[in-house]
DNA sequence: AATGATACCGAACAATGTGTTCGATATGAT
DNA sequence: ATCATATCGAACACATTGTTCGGTATCATT
């Protein structure tokens, strides 16, 4: 990729991330990110087709580190849920600055549906061990809900607690 | 009031909320609203200062009969969670036309929000019966969250589950 | 270092939406 | 019948969008 696509895509991405991190994502217009990127009008447009797309981009670059990334050799046991959630958990804390600002701003909502459809994978993937007393589509929706309802609080208490132990914690709340 | 604002009113709110069940929030116009009520523009904005000023208008005429409604009879024991979460069930089942749509629309993440801060109101009421094992603020969150998602798949599956049931289910489903 | 490709700039554009104003009209309450 | 007021509708300045195009700067390659 050249260098200077590298360099404007980036500019455009922080400017926008930063802009969400102040004011709602539907009051962000495209004027007020060209001029904090620096960027011709133009050339935005020869980025991202849409404000939209921008905003899918981001969420992809995001949540690719934590859902994408390699299996990591500090955490242990991966076939099980709770190492999976804890491996998760352990990225999360990574990406801390990141996510931070954008999960607890006027538009945290909309990165938690990012959020929850990445954890509809990676539980559709590991429910098969339940048994299943409630219908499957249900528990994965709840289930999804709840873990990304979890890692909120987790971030807005400052992660003092640990991965594991949140990912315990979590195991602990929704029973079985 | 008079006649003519509560007929204005009801057509506006009306085509705003026809509108939310075919395209996203944020890509409907007040050009749109005021077509499809026939109203003129400067009707619109002396009812609504703006379109963010609706949707709290619409969202709160929603909730409303179902969270401040009076105590119904049909409904025993309201001194208990469950009582009151099943009392809920109950008028959210009465207003399911008018939920449903908006709820499992596009926007459905935007009432999700509304539907959840009023059930945090009820669980900060009813949550000091619990041993609190976990901060409270969490706890009151989690359930808040949890709940709305469960009442979100309730309506997705077409209300088959009795409002008790739910009730029970859910209770089932966060232990304690 | 020279060359060809291409990413960027920036200005201009039509089209659409916003929020406000104002006098005229219609409909309400009494 | 009278007075109040809600609505209309047109006009307004202004902002945002998404596109186009010729010129410029930067890149990769030899």
């Amino acid at each position: 990729m050249d260098r200077r696509q590298k360099k404007t895509r980036k500019a455009i991405l922080d400017t926008f991330r930063s802009l969400l991190e102040k004011k709602r994502y539907d009051r962000i217009t495209v004027q007020e990110i060209i001029d904090g990127a620096d960027v011709g009008r133009s050339t935005f447009y020869s980025h991202f087709e849409t404000k939209d797309m921008l905003l899918d981009a981001l969420a992809g670059e995001i949540f690719h580190h934590i859902f994408e990334a390699d299996p990591c050799p500090w955490v242990g046991k991966d076939g099980e849920l709770e190492g999976k959630l804890s491996h998760i958990l352990w990225h999360i804390r990574d990406e801390r600055e990141n996510l931070a600002g954008i999960l607890l701003s006027d538009s945290g909502e909309l990165f938690m549906g990012y959020f929850k459809n990445h954890l509809k994978d990676v539980f559709t993937q590991y429910i098969d061990n339940f048994k299943q007393s409630v219908p499957r589509e249900f528990l994965i929706e709840y289930l999804s809900g709840s873990f990304a309802e979890t890692v909120r609080w987790w971030i807005k208490e400052g992660m003092k607690t640990s991965p594991e132990n949140v990912a315990k914690y979590f195991s602990g709340m929704v029973g079985n």
